[in-house]
DNA sequence: CTCCTGACATACA
DNA sequence: ATGTATGCCAGGA
């Protein structure tokens, strides 16, 4: 039987529900970030134990922009940022970071090997 | 109720 | 190496 709208299925269930909310899940994370540093979606759905579900953290920060999370310190692997349209401005989330000591590559990406933050380096060194 | 899209990432052909 | 397809979770038409 062909399984691609199983994915359909999950909404017709009963409950099934994993746990918390997995956007709750996410604006935890992210609201951890330390300032001038930045993290991917995949490192944080992984950090979730759904690593292929970095479009669902996407959409969480979506529902999250404009709570006072720092949305805006999360972007893509490579660096950029392809949630800046769903801020204020086009320019908002660059310049944001980069009011934060964040830097940039020529390519207009964050520079990760400098700002790249990651979750599950908080909890193992947490004073 | 069913199908598609979406701020991504990985696997396979 | 490039392109296509799928997976994940949630919401909108």
């Amino acid at each position: 039987m062909d399984g691609t709208n199983e994915q359909q299925k999950r909404k017709s269930g009963p409950v099934g529900s994993p746990g918390p909310d997995f956007f709750q899940r996410v604006w935890d994370v992210v609201a951890e970030i330390p300032v001038g540093k930045v993290t991917t979606y995949g490192h944080i759905a992984a950090h979730l134990g759904a690593r292929s579900a970095a479009r669902t953290v996407g959409w969480a920060l979506k529902a999250a922009a404009g709570s006072g999370l720092p949305c805006h310190r999360v972007v893509n692997r490579f660096g950029a940022l392809t949630g800046r349209r769903h801020f204020e401005g086009p320019f908002v989330m660059e310049e944001r970071l980069r009011s934060e000591g964040v830097t940039f590559t020529d390519d207009g990406c964050v520079d990760l090997h400098r700002h790249l933050w990651v979750p599950d380096a908080a909890h193992k060194d947490e004073t």
